[in-house]
RNA sequence: GGCCUUGUCGUCUAGUCCGGUCAGGACGCCAGGUUUUCAUCCUGGUAACACGGGUUCGAAUCCCGUCGAGGCUACCA
């Protein structure tokens, strides 16, 4: 059974790019019918939020990563807990002691001075500066200056990794380096191992910023008498200046793309066809597709430039799909959190609104920008009133025969307006523009709005009779 | 600097393993159609094999070199 890990540290929202390790991982582990865990790596405790590590597992959750063990909404999930590395100091310690012990471990007492100096006659010399510690045979007793640093022998570490291939270090080029900083606080590259180990994780999936840790860590992972893992490194996902995603660029974090109306399907389908796809030109994937599609060996090597173009457009695509009453609770919900006041609406006109604005919203925080001439009679010029060449009388004409019209059909027959409009034009040999210009500027005071049936539907045959009126009167001023 | 990774349209990518269709799709952009307008939708167009050698009848694909990009180089993770 093989077994994939997302290892977030707490130290700030989820990150996009951590959702998107999170995805792969998921992804490998239900392909292959194995087991995703979650594991939260707060042993810098300096950095790590209890709000953080919340944001990160609720955002997993919401975007479907669910994991099967470790931290989830509902609490740990698995036997090889505790899930979080800041409660698992006392299962650190005796590895570590067992290093000190085998002599892959040693205590060292260099200061970063001493460390400065030791750089600066290399770099005299010019030579490569690799630091070998003159305390690595010397077994002191520690004092509050040591740390305990790993004890490199030269030699070559490789490594198949799942994504980019054959890699292999030489580690004469690596110094020994810091495994902890005393015997109850040990580091990243030692916790992460004992606890791949201890959790029994076969595949370790994570970003290519990682492929430099790997030999370090298939060091102690050798001198422990551990298990041998796979590793799979995926390429970074890039801001548009190709650098690593960081503050500079917008929106980092999962959450503010869930709080602009972004949904979870787009997202889940935008991260996942960053660096992977099937093979053909399919774009449109359900996380249970993608899932059964999924492989490692057909995702990309080289970083991927987010586009936001593109995540709007595949967003779009699955608002269209949401079903109406999705779409009806939340674009309401966004309607009052861009301050529209919707109890102006019954149900009907609510839903009515919310229909008129899925074609045109990327996301929904957009929802309701261009539509505040629903609330209120709009203030406009009154030259766009005119259709083409048409005069201002011609304009009261036209609009005059709307009135007429619209005076005669009831608010129960609005589900038919258009039809029943076109049919009246038609019959009295107008054309369709001079009537329905007017008309729609006069509703929306706007030169580019929805239709003059959407709006007439919505604001009622009262209020439409109103505007028609008032853009009679500023015609006729 | 050193080590590692990586290079196909502006962007995401198919094709590369196993050389041989005008290098395909999507987003964007442009044009046209539909619509009273906008949006949606439909049709079409624009645009790339980083560069230089070599192997070959033939190279995006194989080999060598150059250049570019990114990551790491912590008593962070």
């Amino acid at each position: 059974m093989i077994k994939t890990r997302i290892a977030p540290s707490p130290t700030g929202n989820l990150h996009i790019g951590t959702a998107r390790t999170a995805l792969f991982n998921y992804l490998y582990a239900k392909n292959q019918k194995g087991i995703f865990a979650i594991r939260i790596e707060d042993t810098d405790i300096v950095r790590s939020t209890q709000e953080s590590e919340q944001d990160i597992i609720e955002g997993l959750e919401w975007l479907g990563l669910i994991p099967d063990e470790g931290v989830s909404i509902k609490g740990e999930i698995g036997e090889l807990g505790p899930y979080r590395q800041s409660q698992r100091a006392h299962i650190y310690k005796p590895y570590l002691e067992q290093l000190i012990q085998s002599g892959d471990a040693f205590w060292c007492n260099l200061s970063e001075q001493e460390i400065d100096i030791l750089k600066q006659q290399a770099d005299d010399k010019s030579e490569q500066f690799v630091l070998r510690s003159p305390y690595r045979d010397k077994k002191i007793k520690p004092s509050q200056e040591s740390v305990l640093r790993f004890k490199v022998s030269d030699t070559k570490i490789s490594f198949e990794d799942k994504i980019k291939g054959f890699i292999e270090f030489d580690t004469s080029l690596l110094g020994d380096f810091v495994i902890a900083k005393n015997l109850d606080y040990p580091l990243y590259n030692f916790v992460v191992v004992i606890d791949d180990e201890l959790m029994q994780i076969t595949h370790i999936i994570r970003g290519d910023d990682h492929i430099a840790n790997t030999p370090k860590q298939i060091l102690i992972n050798q001198a422990l008498g551990f298990t041998r893992k796979n590793f799979a490194h995926l390429p970074l996902i890039l801001a548009p200046d190709k650098s690593k995603m960081s503050k500079r660029f917008g929106a980092t974090s999962i959450r503010e793309y869930r709080e602009q109306g972004y949904l979870p399907e787009a997202l889940i389908n935008f991260l996942a066809l960053l660096g992977w796809n099937e093979g053909n030109d399919r774009e449109y994937y359900t996380l249970g597709e993608i899932i059964e599609k999924f492989s490692l060996k057909r995702v990309q090597k080289s970083g991927a430039i987010f586009n936001i173009q593109k995540l709007d457009s595949i967003n779009s695509h699955y608002i269209k799909q949401l079903s109406p009453e999705k779409q009806i609770e939340l674009g309401t919900q966004y309607l009052i959190q861009n301050r529209f006041d919707i109890k102006k609406w019954n149900e009907r006109q609510l839903k009515s609104i919310i229909q008129l604005e899925i074609n045109r919203i990327k996301k929904f925080a957009d929802i309701g920008k261009e539509i505040s001439f629903l609330w209120k009679q709009p203030e406009y010029n009154p030259d766009i009133l005119a259709f083409k060449a048409m005069t201002k009388e011609d304009s009261i004409t036209s609009l005059e025969w709307s009135y007429q019209l619209v005076y005669t059909i009831e608010e129960s027959q609005f589900d038919t307006i258009e039809f029943i409009i076109k049919e009246a034009i038609q019959k009295d040999n107008k054309q369709m523009g001079e009537i329905l210009w007017p008309l729609r500027v006069a509703l929306s005071g706007l030169e580019k709005s929805p239709s003059p049936f959407e709006i007439i539907a919505i604001i009622g045959k009262e209020e439409t009779l109103k505007r028609i009126q008032y853009a009679q009167n500023i015609l006729k001023k």
